[in-house]
DNA sequence: ACACGTCGGGG
DNA sequence: GTGTACGACGTGT
């Protein structure tokens, strides 16, 4: 049998463990192996070569079944040889950190390696499996109940294969409707489930979705219960039947499941939704309101964590991300209309309830399914080994780590465990006392870049390429003196073995990366089949994220293989790398690099023609490469019309690309935000509208007028109230606030007015700012009122605190001042004034008076001559300079 | 600029 | 389960 693994994990049968693998076998059928046979093992390291005490203690411990002397490679710090060291083989999984903890108080012991592996995972490294991979196995098919698949069996023989055809994976999406008694969210421990929705792809016995309801209509796919009780009883029944292998939902890590398996605990119903009789769901509160569901045999995925984790919106309610995402509506019913339309006792109003339910469940599912939310996941799976449940639930770190794993014990090297919280602290420590200094970031050239072209040039792949080209590993890195041994030196003096000493380990996986990225990248270019494409695409976006996970892994305090060395050797050969280009650019070719972060570097061509331009791109990237080594090289793939550079990490680009030999241009923005969800829209609007004109026209004056503009509007009520509107949601009983915050009092507001239509908990509530001298919280209003009553905006308020915050940044790069900004003309300070005439030749000496001529020391702060002349600053060269001086200005 | 706390999604 | 622990955005000395 060939299977595909989705999940895995052990039972303990007759005090031996046994490896379950679930899947789907070659036959679409699905299926679980077990593997009998296989035992837990770690490795121990002896103080002063005392092995032989450190064995004789440990092998009169129960439960190990073997201890053997083996010869194996230390992770950290090159060593030529292999090192005696004990591996201990035990019988129970569970009793490995027991005697793990034990050994490590043991004076003989010096390290202790690979005791803090799961079972499932030592299993799966040991035989190349990996999460969503293929295994071809030689095994005998059983009956067992433990089981639910359709077809279960003893594996004697397993081992990674190619994908033999394709599966039909299933999936199914769930959401439940709850009343409140206590008003705010529904509380499983007193509050129950009157509906639940499924919805299933591909379809489940003709029905693209499922409700189970205890009022209202029995359809086709509407199924009347008599109560909670029987409503989910049918529901797992129902999961059963239809078996899904991704259980989906919007928010149901967080809400549905931790609800319904809850409701099935107090109801005292079996909680077996997964693939086994013996192993229930669970939910686990991992943080504070941060709770993950687990379900036997099936994957759990989010959908709204997945879009989280993916997309970048303003709000992320389903409402929301199905029109932007699926260009879909959601039926909205309001929190409040829930109860009423469940106890009006009308027909058609429980079945728009039940409409509704129905739909969302369908949603949640087209989320994850028509936008492909998985495909990048079951990649990042194959490449580094991990199950797809922790692929989407598990950081980088894990994925590093299971990859690490494999590759070193191939080459004979152990792992270390896991640094306890001491060891953390301790690393913390010396992270902030040694630092991690991060990539070099080139001091920007200020303002508006319009007047030639901007090559972009960057190092492909920077990180992952200098562990290759400088062997980088934890097993190659060489403390102190070494004799007899070619190594290599990194600019700020990190000494590693060469490569054709010991190739690192490191070095090597990423080698094997990029090259199957490179691969993938071809073979795209070729694909024509839309589906292929998008597989190809999520395997090459695979390559790239775990690639540059490793960096990150070696500077991380809590890695098996965190090395402070490695990761500043990386950093500091990038900043070497990128300033040694910048000298070749500026010094050699002459150009201006007016700006550059960590692998990247912005120059600036005196050629506004987009072809031409081009040509000198290519011809500075070749010259940059020819004296760059072989794995370190620059790409070019874009140019700038124009660039505003605020400041570091801060920027706006016209961007112009070549692709198929046509021209496709895009405004591209680093750091400057445009949509922020405390920013009302006129801000957004204003800012975008803003930036097109100064990058595409090159005008600034034309945005200052803009801006000039809309502030004038703004002044003179001319803005549609829509655009002021400030969004917040309500998180707990307005009497539970403990500071003053605007929307809540907003809410307390309209309560009073109207109790019934007020906002309450987890409400989203808009309001506007209005004009009065009572604080702001109080003058915060409900827009409609606003209209109705008639009541004027604090415009004052919009131009200070939503405004002017993110726009004049803009302008300050460009050279404005705040009240050129504010339409008042020209109104720098004398001070400011008197700095930029000095940088300018003229050098300053005095003010002197239009009209009598009178001189003075410091401006009279009228600005004007006791005879009524205009003052103008006065030179050496006799010149004068009109300036309005203002009062207050000194 | 920085540390610290809260909120998000769901009904 | 041989185990790990969110991230973005807000406020506040």
């Amino acid at each position: 049998m060939k299977m595909q693994v989705l999940d895995a994990d052990y039972v303990i049968i007759e005090d031996r463990p046994i490896v379950r693998m679930f899947g789907r076998d070659e036959n679409n059928k699905t299926a679980c192996g077990f593997v009998k046979g296989y035992f837990p093992y770690f490795y121990m390291l002896a103080r002063d070569g005392k092995i032989q005490d450190m064995e004789k203690f440990v092998s009169s411990k129960q439960d190990v079944i073997k201890c053997e002397r083996v010869m194996k490679k230390l992770p950290r710090g090159f060593s030529k040889d292999p090192t005696e060291m004990l591996k201990v083989t035990l019988r129970n999984p569970q009793k490995v950190s027991e005697l793990r903890d034990l050994m490590k108080t043991h004076p003989q012991v010096e390290e202790i390696f690979e005791a803090d592996i799961l079972f499932k995972y030592r299993f799966m490294a040991d035989y190349s499996i990996s999460g969503m991979g293929w295994v071809d196995t030689e095994c005998a098919d059983i009956n067992t109940h433990t089981v639910k698949t359709e077809r279960t069996v003893n594996v004697t023989k397993i081992k990674p294969t190619d994908q033999p055809a394709s599966v039909q994976t299933k999936y199914m999406a769930v959401d439940i409707e709850t009343l409140s008694k206590s008003g705010g969210l529904p509380n499983p421990s007193e509050d129950d489930i009157i509906i639940i929705s499924l919805a299933f792809y591909p379809e489940h016995r003709g029905n693209k979705s499922m409700v189970l309801t205890i009022r209202g209509a029995n359809t086709d796919s509407v199924i009347r219960c008599l109560d909670e009780t029987e409503m989910l009883t049918k529901m797992a029944g129902i999961i059963d039947d239809y078996d899904p292998d991704v259980i989906t939902g919007f928010n149901i890590n967080n809400f549905d499941l931790p609800f319904i398996l809850k409701r099935m605990e107090m109801l005292k119903l079996p909680r077996t939704i997964g693939r086994c009789n013996d192993k229930q769901a669970y939910t686990k509160e991992i943080v504070k309101n941060r709770v993950r569901a687990s379900v036997p045999g099936r994957v759990v995925a989010d959908s709204y964590q997945l879009i989280k984790k993916n997309f970048l919106f303003k709000r992320y309610g389903l409402m929301d991300v199905s029109r932007i995402l699926l260009n879909q509506e959601k039926l909205d019913v309001a929190h409040s209309e829930i109860s009423k339309l469940w106890n009006s006792g009308d027909k058609d109003k429980i079945s728009r309830l039940i409409d509704y339910a129905r739909k969302d469940a369908e949603l949640a599912l087209d989320l994850v399914v028509k936008k492909q939310l998985l495909d990048k996941y079951i990649e990042l799976s194959k490449l580094s080994g991990v199950l797809l449940q922790d692929s989407l639930d598990g950081g980088e770190a894990g994925r590093v780590e299971n990859l690490l794993l494999r590759e070193f014990n191939k080459k004979n090297f152990v792992v270390p465990c896991r640094p306890e919280s001491s060891d953390i602290r301790k690393k913390e420590q010396e992270k902030e006392d040694n630092g991690l200094k991060g990539g070099f970031v080139l001091t920007p050239k200020v303002g508006l870049h319009s007047d030639g072209l901007i090559v972009v040039l960057d190092f492909r792949s920077m990180y992952p390429s200098i562990f290759r080209s400088y062997n980088i590993c934890p097993t190659t890195i060489v403390k102190g003196n070494i004799d007899g041994v070619e190594t290599i030196k990194t600019p700020e003096g990190h000494t590693f073995v060469s490569k054709d000493v010991q190739e690192g380990i490191i070095p090597n996986i990423l080698g094997n990366l990029l090259e199957e990225r490179a691969k993938i990248k071809k073979s795209m270019r070729q694909e024509t089949d839309e589906e292929k494409r998008r597989i190809l695409d999520a395997k090459q976006l695979a390559t790239k994220i775990l690639a540059n996970s490793f960096y990150g892994y070696t500077g991380y305090t809590k890695a098996k293989l965190y090395i402070l060395d490695i990761a500043n050797a990386i950093t500091s050969c990038g900043r070497y790398l990128i300033q040694t280009v910048t000298k070749t650019v500026e010094s050699k070719l002459g150009y201006q690099a007016v700006y550059g972060d960590t692998d990247s570097i912005m120059v600036k061509i005196p050629e506004t023609d987009l072809e031409r331009g081009w040509d000198k791109g290519t011809e500075i990237m070749n010259t940059i490469n020819s004296e760059l080594s072989g794995a370190m090289q620059m790409e070019f793939e874009k140019l700038f019309k124009s660039f505003l550079i605020l400041t570091k990490k801060r920027y706006a680009a016209w961007k112009f690309v070549k692709e198929n030999g046509k021209w496709k241009d895009k405004i591209e923005m680093k750091g400057i935000e445009t949509v922020r969800r405390d920013w009302c829209e006129l801000v957004s609007d204003t800012m975008n509208k803003t930036i097109d004109i100064i990058l595409k026209k090159g005008d600034t004056k034309e945005a200052l007028s803009y801006f000039n503009g809309v502030m004038k509007d703004l002044a003179e009520n001319k803005i549609p109230i829509e655009k002021l509107v400030i969004t917040k949601s309500i998180t707990k009983s307005p009497s539970n606030y403990a500071g003053m915050q605007p929307h809540i009092e907003l809410a307390k507001k309209m309560a009073k007015r109207n109790s019934q239509d007020a906002p309450g908990v987890g409400d989203r509530i808009g309001y506007v700012i209005t004009k009065g001298n009572q604080l702001l919280s109080k003058r915060t209003e409900d827009p409609a009122y606003v209209k109705e009553k008639r009541l004027e905006i604090d415009h004052v308020y919009y131009v200070e605190n939503q405004m002017l915050p993110p726009i004049e940044r803009i302008f300050t790069a460009l050279g404005f001042s705040k009240s050129e900004l504010l339409g008042k003309g020209r109104q720098s300070s004398l001070m400011e004034m008197m700095k930029s005439k000095q940088t300018k030749s003229n050098v300053f000496e005095g003010f002197v008076c239009a009209g009598c001529g009178n001189e003075y020391s410091a401006s009279p702060l009228t600005g004007l001559c006791q005879c009524g002349g205009k003052i103008q600053i006065r030179t050496p060269t006799g010149a004068t300079e009109k300036i309005t001086v203002q009062a207050g200005n000194v």
